[in-house]
DNA sequence: GCAATAGTTCCAAGATTCTCGAACTCTCAT
DNA sequence: ATGAGAGTTCGAGAATCTTGGAACTATTGC
């Protein structure tokens, strides 16, 4: 079936907020986690664990929801799991400069 | 007299952490008042009140402390009132590009 | 000294955010 | 189908932020 995959809810480029996306990384655990998928291109949530130490997942899943509202990562469904990446050409298109600044 | 003037204490530049600078940013009142000294150079707290109306000055007093904090503004006594100004130099140096891609 | 001005600090209430267990949804394998 | 694996959603309590009035401090002018 082509189905219901559970595909997120993403907003557009024109619509991201600047103080939404400085909001998203203003988190240790989170601006940690974009790093890290600026570095490695792509992940799955449970490669997202931070190096501090594991979290619940529930835990992680609100910090990928934070990211994900503020438009800086995209999550999509790939099987049974889920692939994590970083929007970049979206956040360069919008706001130059700033992830470089950040990464 | 020399004195007690009432000089707040600003953290150093190499103390500077980036999701506090970003935290600092992630506010609609505060951004606002950053770019504007930005553009202005300097600001007395009198001049710091939003475009969209005006707010209490414990209000906006609690916001300049976020910002000082976070060592994104200089806040020093000036007379009778003191004079707000951008911590420029020392966010280049810490954190290249990233004041750039947010004004 | 006294009053006025410029801001900060204190404190309490309200609003967000964070954390995490438990329940739930999908998908793949048997 | 049944079960297991990967993540999300729900709900509640803790922690943090935000707001704003009232009191307080410091400085200038009369």
């Amino acid at each position: 079936m082509s189905a219901k995959t559970r595909e997120f809810a993403h907003p557009e480029t024109a619509e991201l907020e600047m103080t939404s996306v400085l909001f998203a990384l203003s988190d240790p655990v989170r601006l940690e986690l974009v790093r890290r998928l600026a570095a490695d291109g792509s992940l799955e949530v449970a490669e997202c664990q931070p190096r501090s130490g594991p979290i619940p997942k529930s835990t992680l899943s609100h910090h990928l929801k934070t990211l994900r509202e503020a438009g800086v990562i995209r999550n999509v469904p790939q099987g049974r799991q889920r692939s994590l990446s970083l929007r970049r050409e979206d956040l360069d298109s919008r706001f130059p400069g700033l992830l470089d600044a950040v990464l």
